[in-house]
RNA sequence: GGUCUGAUGGCCGAGUGGCUAGGCAAAGGUCUGCAAAACCUUGUACAGCGGUUCGAAUCCGCUUCAGACCUCCA
């Protein structure tokens, strides 16, 4: 395949023609190959650019994203890092690399209104409903781990909980406090930003530096432990009304937010590790002192790659929690919110997450949504013909497998553009319609390879499910009898022309969720 | 106010110097006894104004509008 210089894009080109006058023919043999064998481009915040992925170990890829604070139902804006590095997961695994892919979940040190002086978010839902933390945290959990199951997200390799590291954490803190850039106070461990700021710089993630960052932080009214307002707390000592709190070097108390995640990557993927995943909203501040925790702690960066997923909108407004303009993933699976016209299955968000691009925003509506239900079934529906065609007996084909091999693997090499590989899929699924319909033709081979294509880039990369195939085939089971009886009666009424009959038939049949089909020779039928 | 993004046809949403993105919706046609399904055909869409260029939706400048972050948020 690497031969064909069809699979070449334009730059590509650009460099072999280059060569090409004072080459051997084998060395362009060589160059076609390795360009082929180019790496896939992966935007990269820190850079603000597309940067050619490399592992560091390779075929090792260490992969961490910042999972969901767990005192809430999830959401539809929880869908999209979810997805989005799903979708990353699969690929990277489609590749051949050994994926390592640790999301966190945070149950503790996530602080409401002000990252100091609010009330914990676990610990304020535990009080107001009366249960121990630790049942809130696992409550909210479990809803998370269903909601992702049902959207066909893959578990990650490890999930730690912030409780679960509080050693880590104090230990990291610890570090942090040796090399000179923290400080304590009553009791709590600040960082010290403007120390740090001195060495390395803080605020390179978001764009910002330190005076911007100044001249934008609101002055402390005196009451604080801390030096400067923008310093964060590494760790803090806990008010006695506080119900989460372990003992440490500096007392009773608990973690500060940004700090699970450099405790939780660094003992899971190492001092360094390849790719760290979240949502744009994290990048500041919580990317941004995460950052510089590690830095500080280990003398280096610790993330090679950046990944930031966009937010999902409403009415051109960020869905979140703090807005209150959120839809749970249950309301939208089951249809009970007010902005809902219906339910709307997994799969169907799934695939309204990836036909957009992760780095845009995405805007929900009921319109937007249906027109997903339907693409989707219309890619189901395709795939589903696809796996009827037989080989016609024909020397070559009409259309080319490797033409939608090379849009999807393009595709998925530019920085994971699903909409792109969705695009050529349904390019495709027209293609195999003309199929069934005798207009193109397939050898056994390219037919299973084609059959290859659209199930590895469907199923396996986009990680989509056929709902309806799953949840018919058994009750299709039960029911075939009874339906092919009834469609040969009908096909005997139509030799007849007993149009009344016929059309009674395909009715009742419908009134009962069936579908038929008329072909040329006999009909189909499917169930609703 | 600071930093940063974006504005694409009825809707969603890719693209980013010359070549049809795609889906949904709509219209016409083919097939069919009629439907359904499928297929074919149909949309001079790139916020506005300038500039660069043989050529701009794509690059540059300005304007308008929208959004994100700067306090917790995926």
């Amino acid at each position: 395949m690497a031969s064909d210089v069809r699979f070449l894009t334009g730059g590509m080109l650009g460099q072999v023609e280059k060569n090409l006058y004072f080459c051997p023919t084998s060395y362009i043999a060589h160059l076609i190959t390795t360009l082929m064998e180019s790496k896939p481009m992966l935007y990269n915040t820190l850079t603000r650019r597309k940067e050619e992925f490399e592992p560091i170990n390779p075929p090792h890829v260490g992969m961490y994203v910042c999972g969901p604070t767990v005192y809430g139902d999830p959401h539809l804006g929880h869908a999209r890092p979810a997805v989005t590095f799903d979708l990353l997961f699969r690929y990277l695994k489609s590749l051949g690399y050994k994926v390592r892919y640790v999301r966190n979940i945070t149950d503790v040190g996530h602080l409401e209104h002000d990252a100091d002086e609010g009330e914990d978010k676990i610990a304020k839902k535990a009080r107001l409903e009366q249960l121990e933390p630790m049942e809130v945290a696992h409550y909210y959990t479990e809803r998370y781990h269903r909601a992702m199951d049902a959207l066909n997200v893959l578990t990650p390799s490890i999930e730690p909980c912030a409780s679960g590291h509080i050693i880590e954490q104090i230990e990291f803190v610890k570090r942090i406090l040796a090399d000179g850039f923290a400080y304590e106070s009553n009791g709590s461990v600040y960082f010290d930003v403007e120390a740090y700021n001195r060495k390395y710089h803080y605020g390179r993630l978001s764009g910002r530096n330190l005076e911007d960052i100044v001249a934008n932080t609101r002055e402390l009214d005196g009451q604080s432990d801390k030096r400067h307002s923008f310093d964060f707390a590494l760790w803090k000592k806990a008010a006695p009304e506080h119900i989460m709190h372990w003992p440490s070097p500096w007392g009773e108390g608990f973690p500060g937010w940004h700090m699970e995640c450099s405790a939780m990557s660094t003992k899971y993927l190492g001092e360094r590790f390849d790719i760290h995943g979240g949502g744009m909203d994290l990048m500041f501040p919580h990317h941004e002192c995460e950052i510089a925790q590690s830095t500080a702690a280990l003398g280096h960066d610790s993330a090679k790659y950046w990944v930031h997923n966009n937010m999902i909108t409403i009415n051109g407004q960020k869905m979140g929690k703090s807005l209150g303009n959120f839809i749970t993933l249950d309301e939208l699976f089951n249809g009970t919110h007010r902005l809902l016209a219906q339910a709307y299955s997994p799969m169907t968000i799934r695939f309204f997450v990836l036909q957009a691009h992760y780095r845009s925003t995405l805007d929900f509506s009921n319109e937007a949504l249906q027109a997903a239900e339907k693409g989707l079934d219309r890619l189901m529906k395709g795939i589903e013909t696809l796996g009827k065609l037989t080989p016609a007996q024909v020397a070559a084909s009409t259309a080319d497998p490797a033409d939608l091999e090379r849009r999807c693997a393009e595709a998925m090499a530019d920085d994971l553009n699903s909409p792109m590989v969705i695009s050529a899929l349904f390019d495709w699924v027209r293609v195999v319609n003309q199929a069934a319909e005798g207009q193109q033709q397939f050898t056994a081979e390219d037919l299973e390879k084609l059959k290859d294509i659209f199930h590895r880039y469907t199923f396996d990369i986009l990680g989509l499910r056929d709902e309806k195939a799953a949840g018919a085939a058994a009750g299709r089971d039960y029911v075939t009898p009874l339906v092919e009886m009834l469609l040969a009666e009908r096909m005997k009424a139509r030799a007849a022309k007993d149009w009344a009959a016929s059309d009674r038939i395909r009715d009742g049949l419908a009134a009962a969720g069936i579908r038929v089909k008329d072909r040329k020779d006999g009909c189909d039928w499917e169930l609703e």
